[in-house]
DNA sequence: CTGAAAGCGCTTACAG
DNA sequence: CTGAAAGCGCTTACAG
């Protein structure tokens, strides 16, 4: 591999001189630096990271932590925070699914290989995260945050977002709803079904407890859940998912069962992802901003590394019901 | 930061002590061994890589380059990799989309930021990637490869999977194909399309040129080029999509114009992804064996990073039809 | 504006 | 088995 030194040769000047070129900022003629740019692409040099990295403690690149991919809401959020770092010049090493992987992103930045960490899937409040967050390490969350954890978190009103589900039902006749979420170990599912089941009650319909059906976020999980739904003695009229991905297992499970939708029965999602607009599904859902968010999350990060001291800041994003075929009624 | 100096003046030994007791294979007492670990833990050491990555030359981070990840195939097969990179204790970045970002995995081996890359979305042969090569940089090209480019290459018989699919169509007598197809620059698409318009015209049904649409692999393509073909003069009676995304749009163009599937026409993809057995599509389709190209993908480079001027191997896994409700009839 | 030199935190011959 | 020392390839005060 050239390096420096090996430019400097080239260029008749000093392996410093080589440096300065290119370091933004730093006094170098306008002579120099032509002789050390031709004699940079003559040898094709290209420095190398990791003495940059060991000089001055930055790495120039970010980590992020996705769940599963199967669920299309990880790689359109993917997809915009790829595109965010892309133009802020940061490369993204990617941590896929499983909770160990959060541990394995927190101990990448003690390690000094990425200089921040974005988590789109904490789910409890570990102790390595409370570590991480005293040695002040950067690290943002988004879509699934934490209450009461003092960092940077990037999230929507999922409270707001299933009490608003809840009076679109309800504005509609849909007083019988189930509820079919993901992991209760998800902060987001959770506050979905707390602000679905609030409201509901406080419009005089609570959701019965035999009507909330949660496992994990997958299609397999939204078919079944769908499926003992409707096979339910009581009959409802309406189901709400907390994300699209168990909303298009729920479809296929009517689907299947001959059931119309939205004729017998109503189905809602969560997320709006690309694919709840394609005509199989044509998905009624709460639409969250993920690039949003992702712009969000990225700003905020690279804010953190600049200033890992500075106090931490939290960002709800609204969210509103996206209205679609698999609900009859345009909203009031 | 606390450093391997640090744990020695703790542990009451020598730098390099420390250093040996991180180094399998290195001979330090046991004593020594017991009291430099225990420094560690309670000073809270971790090794900084970026001084390591200088001494051994060795990242311990492999690149992956993926494209649209709004295409299901890309998520699975970054999950497949994630998984097998992980296994081997590879940290990966990722690059997603568009082709300047072949150029930027090529730019970071030769930067340092990682030991190999994996591409999975080569379109052309470009004079960067062939500099690469003549640099030894380890890098695997796999779903997409280059015929006569002499690297590693995992891929499956694309021309025998549109072969596969002439066969199945014309054996039922469906002689009236359409095809789907992704952008031609993806070679990919080609070897489909090739061997599926050569076995027809072998089987005496040469597909006609307006029966061909091609463009980019995305949903509303692959709806809008069924919207198109369904509107044609002379019936089409089944489509070969060359991919599941394409044929998803497809399916809903189908279902949008009252076509019934697979009454009216036939409908077939090509990957296999999990979607393509929801049941909002059930998909014949010709499978893939993703997790085992990402499988391969990962040995080949990790043998390349170990040996850059080994001979270059060129895996061609084999694909078979999967029979859904999307087609009629079960194979032969 | 430019060069000589120190040092980031490791690994690894070289002695002992 | 262990220590002292060199060096990976940069950045950045310090002189001039």
């Amino acid at each position: 591999m050239v390096n420096s030194r090996d430019v400097a040769r080239a260029a008749g000047v000093s392996q410093a001189t080589v440096s300065r070129v290119m370091t933004p900022g730093t006094p170098v003629s306008d002579a120099t630096r032509a002789r050390v740019l031709q004699a940079m692409a003559a040898v094709g040099y290209q420095p190398n990271l990791a003495a940059q990295t060991m000089k001055t403690g930055r790495t120039g690149t970010v980590g992020v932590v996705v769940a599963d991919l199967t669920n299309p809401f990880y790689p359109q959020i993917l997809d915009a925070l790829s595109d965010a770092f892309d133009e802020a010049g940061y490369r993204m090493t990617v941590w896929v699914a499983d909770s160990a992987k959060n541990d394995a992103a927190l101990l990448a930045i003690r390690q000094g290989s990425v200089d921040g960490v974005v988590f789109t899937t904490v789910t409890e409040t570990s102790s390595e995260l409370h570590g991480a967050l005293e040695r002040q390490s950067p690290l943002v969350l988004v879509n699934r945050t934490l209450a009461g954890v003092d960092c940077d978190q990037v999230g929507s009103d999922n409270v707001a977002g299933g009490a608003l589900v809840a009076d679109y039902l309800v504005r509609h006749g849909r007083t019988r709803p189930a509820f079919i979420g993901g992991t209760p170990l998800a902060t987001t599912s959770q506050g979905r079904l707390h602000g679905f089941a609030t409201r509901l009650a406080e419009l005089g319909h609570p959701l019965s407890p035999d009507r909330i059906f949660q496992g994990e976020y997958t299609h397999r999980n939204g078919y079944a859940a769908m499926a003992r739904a409707l096979d339910g003695s009581d009959a409802v009229d309406s189901v709400f998912c907390s994300n699209d991905l168990l909303a298009f297992g729920a479809i296929d499970a009517a689907r299947s069962a001959g059931t119309a939708v939205p004729d017998d029965i109503w189905i809602i999602g969560y997320d709006d992802t690309d694919m709840a607009s394609w005509e199989s599904f044509d998905l009624t859902t709460v639409r969250q901003d993920i690039a949003g968010m992702a712009g969000a999350a990225t700003r905020m990060l690279l804010a953190r590394i600049q200033d890992p001291a500075a106090p931490a800041e939290q960002v709800v994003l609204e969210s509103r019901l996206v209205i679609r075929g698999s609900t009859a009624h345009q909203p009031a």
